[in-house]
This record gives structure tokens, C-alpha cells and sequence, in this order.
DNA sequence: CCCGAGTGTTAAAAATTGTTAAATGACGTT
DNA sequence: AACGTCATTTAACAATTTTTAACACTCGGG
């Protein structure tokens, strides 16, 4: 790919994590994120993209390991390569999988995380294009035909554009059909940062989806209290 | 080699700049754009193409090191050479091994650095043969055949000649047919410098090209608020 | 029943984008 | 140099999208 690859790094030692993001950004022409903690590190990896997460173990406020959950709560499948010492990795390697993820203990050689990250890269490059788990991108909702890509809704051969939050949003609850859409997972889906005025801003988009969809009776947008909310089609 | 290399210097001594300049044009028959600070460098660096750089460290407004990174972030291969006072250089440099660049430290011989360019100008010209990913100049949106290097899009045998910017424009579209083209990606590839009256410029073209490709019904640029636009060809 | 947190709805404000026209710039021709 | 022509930028205004504010209502625990 032409794009530039984004890589988070969370480095609690300045030194060390200026070292690693110079070197990487400079031979490795990738755009580095660095993060001094673990609390940092996941704000921001909800703020933005990356293609790769490279995680110290031993940081204040969130370890590595918490902090890779966390991650793989929100993100199934972005590769991420902890850094650790020696001997701490043995008995977690297991209990994490390692699936498309990766360690390295210290102290190590830049050359050599260098040379992890474009494996790791490389595997996902290859892995993608086979596994396209590709989400479908139109879906039918009662009476109602949505269309995510061209950003529309139909019905009777009469179509509504769709704002890109009102599509993506539509989309989120139409992936969850009949189940509980969180909250959460929709603002930091869509609005990548969970806060009250994005709550609001979102409580605004779903009463204009309501409007949208209130010529089928059988569709309804309902409330789960305090959690979230779900789309109904009886 | 019958193309006269184009050298980016940044070098804020006025004195010491000349010189250079003035010595790798006459013996090396280079042409030398000099730049007394990093941020005039990075300004040139994005309008103009160049065969090498070489980055004093130590300058006003943007040190060589940021430079040095900021044009990697743009031009992945392009060798930098980085001049340093000794005893600066020993930390970084083993840091960033010596792939692709260099440093010289200061003070330097003019005839080291006349060297050490060409050394590193032939090691381009080696790999730079290989690399050479040929993207497609021929397009097909819908009912309209779209030829990039002719800058002409053509339906039922009618043809409509583009400016190059439309041209430019819609090949990046096209090239992300169906995805989010980013309206920073755009903005640095074409106009190379992402402000506010690009920006509107740009708006400017994709109103043009809309116009253009209206009479097909199927295709479509949708904008994506806040991010960019696609390319839909339904 | 009362209260506070959570939610629904609407309107205004702010930000972004769409479109058109005028101003400026680039370039070849005379 | 003066001119015509075309490409591009800037300006102006319209329309759309998103955010913020305001007020009403609901839920569920004390």
C-alpha cells in the first residue's frame, strides 16, 4: 500500500519512547502516536486509526495486558506486539493467544522490533484481502431498504438520503438487529470519544432515525435504560 | 544519467549555505535549492520534487531531525543526509542505523560531502528500478471512460478534455473508487499544502466534476462529513 | 411520592460543504 | 508589451450536517 502505516506506541520512559519514534517514523516511514501511559494510550486509540499497537508492559496507571484488552474490545483485529522484559512473557503468552499478536522482550534492538512490525504487517496485508470479513453494507428493515455505502433509505421506491452519522448509526443498529446496541459502543464507534455532548449529539441522531423510519409501524427504535438501545422489526 | 539531480539544502548560516550551494552546482552539477530554516524546507520539500536532501540538525524554527521526519512522512525513499556537530550525532545515529541515509558531521570537507552524495544517489539508482508499482491511467466510472494522462473523459463517444487538477482529483477518486478519500490525502497530493482556501479550492473541483459526470445516474461522489469523499458507482 | 439521572424532541448555533461568479494567474500569440 | 484564453483561486452566498442548548418527559431507587 502507498498509505502510511499508524502505529500507537504506549513507552512510559521518554527517553526509550523518543528513540523508538524517531527511528520509526524516520526508517521506517510510519506515523507514530506516543503515549506516556496506558489511560493515554487507549483515549487515543479510540480518537484515531491505527494499523499496528506497540505496548510496554509495565506502565503506570494501566499495564500492557489490560490495556490490550481493552483494545481487542473495540478492535478484533489490529496487531499488537508487547514489549517486555525478560521472563514475564512466558506464562502470558498463553493466556493471551498471540493470534496475530507478537512479543519482544527487553532490552532489544530497534532493527529487530522493526523487523516484527513488517512481519506483522505483512501477515495482516495477507490475511485481509482472504478474510474480507466484510460486513454487509445494505439491509432490509421492514418495509425499508437501507443502503449504507450510497448513504440511503428506501421505501416504495421512494428514497431519503442519509447524513454519514445518521447512516453510520442506522448501520451499528441494524448489525445489531433485535439486540442491545450500547451506548458506549456506538460513541466510540462513531464518535470516537464517549462524552455527554457526544451522548447528546447521538440522542438527536436517533430521534431523526426515528423519524425516518415511522411510516412502518412494525420498526421501532427502542430504549434499553442505562445501557442502550435496539431496533426492532416485528 | 543525463537528468540533472535536484539537491533540497537546509542550512541556516547564510555563509556556509552559499558556499555549498554554489560548490555542488559547479562541481557536482547539481541543482541546490537552499533553505535557511526547517520550515521553508518542508514548504519547498512539498512543492517541488527532489533527488536528496541534506539537513543541517541544528536550525531555527524546525530542527533537521523533525524535518528529516516530516519528509519521510511524505516521500518514503527519497536519501537524507544529515549535518551535525561531532558528538551529536552518536546516539541518533546508531538508532537510525544507516539504511537509506547518512550523516556527516560538522566540520566537513566539501569533497566528503560531494562523495558521500554521490554514494548515495548510485545506491538509489540501483534499487529505484524495482520499486517502480505502475498504477492504472485508465478508468472505467459507470457509462464514462476516464483517461488520466490524456485528461479526458469520454461517454457515447462524447469527449470532454479536463483541466489537470479535475484530472487530478478524479484519478485519486478513482483509484479509491467505492472508499473514503480523505480530504488531507487529497489536499497534500495535489495541492500539496492542506489550508483552509485549498480546501475551498478543492470543494471548487469536486463541484466541476460532479458536473461532469451527472449524466449518469449511477455514479456519484458522496461526501463524508468531516472526512471526505467517494467514488460510487452503483 | 420525590428526586436525580437518563432520554425524547425541537430549535438555534456552529461548522462544513455546494455552487456560482468574479478576480487572479499562467501561458502562448501577436 | 499587450492581448486573448484558459486554469485556478478567492469571494460570496446557499444549503446541509453536526453540535449545543433548552425544555419536557420517563425510569427506577429511596
Amino acid at each position: 500500500m502507498n498509505v502510511i502505516k499508524k502505529i500507537l506506541l504506549a513507552e512510559d520512559d521518554p527517553n526509550l519512547g523518543e528513540i523508538l519514534s524517531d527511528y520509526l517514523e524516520l526508517k521506517g516511514k510510519f506515523e507514530v502516536k506516543l503515549c506516556a501511559d496506558g489511560e493515554e494510550a487507549i483515549r487515543i486509540f479510540n480518537r484515531e486509526d491505527f494499523d499496528l499497537c506497540i505496548l510496554d508492559v509495565m506502565m503506570p496507571k494501566k499495564d500492557g495486558f489490560t490495556l490490550g484488552k481493552e483494545i481487542r474490545k473495540v478492535n478484533a483485529k489490529v496487531p499488537i506486539i508487547f514489549a517486555t522484559a525478560k521472563g514475564m512473557m512466558e506464562d502470558k503468552a498463553e493466556a493471551f493467544g498471540l493470534g496475530g499478536d507478537d512479543y519482544i522482550t527487553k532490552p532489544f534492538r530497534v532493527e529487530e522490533l522493526l523487523m516484527r512490525i513488517n512481519a506483522l504487517l505483512k501477515r495482516v496485508l495477507l490475511t485481509d484481502d482472504q478474510v474480507q470479513e466484510k460486513l454487509p453494507d445494505s439491509f432490509e428493515i421492514g418495509e425499508y431498504h437501507f443502503d449504507y455505502t450510497s448513504q440511503q433509505i428506501s421505501r416504495n421506491g421512494l428514497a431519503q438520503k442519509l447524513s454519514t452519522k445518521e447512516a453510520e448509526l442506522l448501520r451499528m443498529l441494524c448489525l445489531k438487529k433485535n439486540e442491545v446496541l450500547t451506548r458506549e459502543e456506538a460513541l466510540l464507534k462513531i464518535w470516537h470519544d464517549d462524552n455527554y455532548f457526544n451522548g447528546r449529539s447521538m440522542d438527536v441522531f436517533l430521534s431523526k432515525l426515528r423519524k425516518y423510519l415511522r411510516d412502518d409501524q412494525k420498526v421501532e427504535i427502542v430504549n434499553v435504560h442505562g445501557r442502550g438501545y435496539k431496533l426492532l422489526v416485528s
